[in-house]
DNA sequence: CCATTTTACGCAATCGTTTGCGTAAATTAA
DNA sequence: TTAATTTACGCAAACGATTGCGTAAAATGG
């Protein structure tokens, strides 16, 4: 019983001697097209397995029904969880949920978001790599409507939609933990300077530091982009001038890199010295000595900015008004 | 200069008094158009930013230039390098990459499948939840030559692409690895009874013991679907009833939960207890007491599966040649 | 110089749906 | 009974791109 290609309406048409049209209608259970031959149609179509061709109504009502997640790498496990939220969300709306990577890459970002675009997503959940005015550039250019809801990493402006965490409280909190075990010379491993992140995870980190009257040293300050080996460079130059008692690390990878190069320390170094930092990773909690972990509300953060962007998406003419929400982080794993 | 609405061949058109059809062959650069004409469109083709509509393209063409890939879940780092390594692959034939996840339901998966189909992409790759009678049912009635490659979990006829690493290989290396270490009550967690890697890592297991004399003892076997729920309870009757020396586990999850759950063990038996896991997580190897890990090359799984898939799609009348591709695993982390 | 080919473009159909409009037949109203 | 309305369907345009075919004008051949 099963077809060689797709059965289209055409096919049902001719077979049940009615016209497209009508066929079309009778599937659409439009109240101009009569009850038995509703039902003619219907049954007729689930026989023979009839499913639209997306793309064919994609084209006639310009909206495809889906919307798009681009994400740095989604082995990160707080951008899993983010990815998981929206699903949550858009599939209970009718919505599929497409997902990017970018592997930290603008260009395959711009890339990405070009043919997000031209492919007609009806919206687009972003979290921009480092090069935030290149892509304000795409964004102009693509001279869409294409609504978007930044997260984790967001502009600065005030004209979009964004949802992220408390990163300066998170910050804060964590850096005075570390105070409070007794740590005075705290590194902070950073992601790459000028985005939100960073900044803000920063501005925590130093305010916990003034705030407990010790001054903040640039020299313990490491700015990594996202290649492994400008992490272990700093992490490697820090220990050879500067022998922190302690590591404040910006993001999962930060916080796994610097568990390792302090593992690899002689004792009693490698059991004193103490870390926290941002990760969601689930297993983290099995490290011994402990890895104290900075743990996001991702999935929560998914859901939020998936209904920002459904909301944008559905209410079509009304005013836009930008939405930003900020959620809390939890300090976890401190014994 | 960037226009409200994504600019389209008609504007174009009018714009340079010139047909939609000469428009669309000069940006296609056609031999039949002038070089002049060429010119002249394609450089205000660039200052307006036009961008065909993909959508139109598809439906015209019948063909996306994207494939789906579907994976239960992608926080696993498994599937994570999987999806890495087709999107190498795909990326470099011009084809984009889109992920679902099926959270291992066999009804997400079925709607997964289903709305592939109707979208049109030229091509999947699909490791199947559970049900593997269900999932041919739905591939049978979309009724589209929808090429498909398998990998991981892969049906048992031969009539299919697919692509696995050497489970059983594996399987018998790490038992055996364990039998080295003086260890005799080795108890597997095997993953969902019936898929193709819990028979073959099973099938290796056994081999091993026997190979070293040892008989199976089937309470020692547990298979767990992919409830955390499961695990759990497999785990405390295992240590109530039968105290096993080490753990084989087949998956990353099961690997960590056994490892969490032999760590909450009173010493001596925390750290005598060996185990030994499937698992592709990047920090894996910074658990002490240590956790020995079968690693799968994930990475080149992927490349493997695109570069088949994207040869039976662009192969169009070529007579089928069913590929079985089988790579080796690697036991890591034994000291 | 005329016939033939080539060049360079336009017209219109097509992909599979949806939908505005037109219209017979059936129903209702007056 | 006739006019007005409703019901139930078909025709054809539209979404935005590609492409087979037709055809003027230009280039080439003998």
């Amino acid at each position: 019983m099963d077809q060689e290609r797709p059965v289209k309406l055409s096919d049902i048409s001719k077979a049940l001697n009615l016209s497209v049209s009508t066929v079309s209608r009778a599937l659409n259970d439009s109240h101009e097209i009569g009850e038995e031959t509703k039902r003619i149609v219907q049954s007729y179509a689930a026989r023979v397995n009839y499913r639209p061709n997306l793309i064919a109504q994609s084209l006639k009502e310009m909206n495809t029904r889906y919307i798009a997640i681009i994400v740095p790498e989604i082995s990160n496990s707080f951008f899993a969880e983010i990815v998981n939220g929206v699903e949550f969300v858009a599939n209970n709306q009718g919505y599929h949920v497409v997902i990017y990577q970018t592997h930290d890459s603008t260009e395959r970002e711009i890339n990405i978001i070009r043919d997000v675009a031209r492919r007609k997503a009806d919206g687009l959940l972003l979290s921009p790599s480092t090069n935030q005015t290149e892509v304000n550039e795409v964004m102009k250019s693509i001279g869409a409507k294409l609504p978007v809801v930044y997260f984790d990493r967001v502009p600065s402006d005030n004209y979009c939609h964004k949802v992220v965490c408390d990163n300066y409280q998170a910050a804060f909190d964590a850096t005075t933990w570390l105070i409070k075990q007794g740590k005075r010379r705290i590194a902070h491993m950073a992601g790459p300077s000028g985005i939100s992140i960073s900044i803000e995870r920063l501005a925590g980190y130093s305010a916990a530091l003034l705030n407990a009257g010790i001054s903040v040293d640039p020299n313990l300050i490491r700015y990594s982009n996202f290649l492994a080996r400008e992490a272990w460079d700093n992490l490697r130059d820090l220990e050879e001038k500067y022998q922190p008692d302690a590591y404040f690390a910006s993001s999962d990878r930060l916080s796994f890199y610097c568990y390792e190069a302090v593992q690899k320390l002689p004792e009693p170094r490698a059991s004193e010295v103490k870390i926290v930092g941002f990760t969601n990773a689930p297993f983290a909690h099995l490290l011994r000595p402990k890895l104290s972990a900075i743990v996001q509300p991702a999935f929560d953060m998914g859901k939020i900015a998936a209904e920002m962007l459904l909301n944008t998406i559905t209410k079509k003419n009304k005013d836009i008004e930008y939405g930003f929400i900020k959620l809390p982080a939890v300090l976890k794993n401190t014994e």
